[in-house]
DNA sequence: CGGTATCCTCCGAGATACTG
DNA sequence: CAGTATCTCGGAGGATACCG
């Protein structure tokens, strides 16, 4: 079953390589805050603490079900603090933890960078589409 | 109509935000980057070029169509080099472009900065998990 | 060798409605 | 106010087969 086993190893090259991504911190990270909602969230924490209305509002185009689990995300990750106050109504804010803090500077470069290429990248995207 | 009103100024206004996502150079270059097998593509140029084959056995895991699909987006971002050799059987190289290059150090910092906060990461979320 | 073309599945995002 | 619960739908991505 020559094959057979070929199939199989192939198969179980592709696992092993899937576990390696699975377990790559890199990857992991990258699952994480490269989510479509996660850096937008994350940059309207970066001024200071904020209400989980107050984000919904600036970051606007987000639904409700998006904007909690990013967040949840967020705080298991230990990326972000959850701060909830006991009243009538309740009130929850949100800041980013030190180790949060600790990734903006990453994400600042990535945004500095993807600002002074974009044109490099829009005229590349011409170019190829002719 | 103040239900009709309310509920339209606020469709518009997260189309308006969708919009200004999909004009936002960070956002769009996170879209290209933050993909699943783009990195790890990148990651596999970063010390040189290589064939269409090479890479699909480096990246073990990823199927003939998202290879395809990830190098094509990467070339057409301009931040890969397809250099196609005609002969039998054909032979294709990619390879980094300059501003493909300039990438990589961000790349670098977020992976170094996944690699040093793994343990942090990986003990906020067991503490969020009991 | 380096891809296309096609089909198919699954799950993630959004809309909507409800709640402590 | 700050979420949860439920449904539905589109499209990303994998498997497979074929092609110049």
């Amino acid at each position: 079953m020559t094959t057979m086993n070929a199939a199989q190893r192939r198969d179980q090259r592709k696992a092993e390589y899937n576990a390696f991504i699975a377990q790559c911190p890199t990857n992991r990270m990258l699952d994480t805050i490269s989510d479509k909602w996660t850096c937008l969230v994350m940059a309207a924490l970066a001024d200071g603490p904020h209400r989980y209305g107050e984000l919904g509002d600036t970051v606007a185009a987000i639904s409700n079900k998006m904007l909690t689990q990013t967040l949840r995300t967020l705080e298991r990750d230990g990326l972000v603090h959850r701060q909830m106050t006991a009243q009538v109504p309740v009130r929850v804010d949100y800041t980013l933890t030190p180790m949060g803090l600790t990734l903006m500077p990453i994400l600042t470069q990535l945004k500095e960078w993807s600002e002074s290429h974009m044109d490099e990248v829009l005229s590349a995207r011409a170019d190829f589409d002719r």
